[in-house]
DNA sequence: TTATTACTTAATAATCTTTATAAATAGTGT
DNA sequence: ACACTATTTATAAAGATTATTAAGTAATAA
């Protein structure tokens, strides 16, 4: 299942005429399979093992050419790292305000939003996106003690 | 007009037991007059002129008694550094890919969308965020040409 | 196969935003 | 006016991201 996403992943950037390095598969592969929005410097510490000599610089870049390619999303929340998501499926983000948590939460696309917002502003529109906050059921526990 | 929020938010910061000092009191009034959603280096150059010892520290540090208090939001979209709104009454915001202009755009809140992610996830829930995206009316001209 | 070229990596430094620290200053209640 | 404490200032420090440059590596053509 998320091999076929791998698969079609690399046709993308074969088709963009993106070399596939070992690094750059290496940080692909590790956000296809993770399902916790990495940051890059979480990505870099996972594959510290694999490439011990691995430059942080390279995370970077490879993000950026994913971004630029439309294979990744980049989130940004009030703290200070960027996440990014691979997940291309339409989906929306559930977000701890205690510890950080994010999960996903299906919803249907809230295109009417979209269409509004074209005709009120003039915005020829691309996307939207949306987060959820609130208090996760860890720490809702944790606070009651 | 404005000039009623104002007194409501120096009320508001009176009760909360916080000073109101002369810097304090200027960022508190940009923010209230500037309607582009400034970043607090922007805050900052302006207030410049009018304290010229001022430091930028002051800035972050009376931003976050606003957070704190309520009288401000943060907005973090993909660009390096915050903005902040003191446009307390509900409203979402339309981003230009292109030129990064901040657009307010009054849409009922969704809050249904707010009530299943309780449902779905358990969390306990405070509030949401979303922006819409898409190219502005000068872009989309610019682009043309 | 070899050479050429362009792309990519790695190492490092630099930049930029934000926070921490400590001393000086200024509000506020008495 | 005095004392107490919050706030400001100046500076340093931290943390994330980008820029730079030299070295390495894949793709392509001869």
């Amino acid at each position: 299942m998320s091999e076929e996403r791998m698969q079609e992943a690399l046709a993308t950037l074969k088709s963009s005429g993106v070399r596939i390095t070992p690094q750059r598969h290496a940080v692909l592969e590790y956000l296809m399979h993770s399902m916790n929005h990495p940051t890059a410097d979480e990505i870099y510490k996972a594959l510290e093992g694999k490439f011990p000599n691995m430059s942080v610089a390279t995370v970077y870049n490879n993000l950026r050419v994913f971004l630029d390619i439309g294979l990744v999303r980049e989130l940004t929340y009030g703290d200070s790292s960027s996440r990014f998501d691979c997940n291309t499926t339409e989906h929306y983000h559930v977000i701890c305000n205690s510890c950080g948590k994010i999960v996903d939460f299906h919803y249907p696309a809230l295109d009417e939003v979209e269409q509004l917002a074209e005709q009120v502003t003039g915005f020829n529109v691309s996307h939207h996106r949306m987060e959820v906050y609130g208090t996760c059921t860890d720490c809702q526990e944790n606070k009651s003690h």
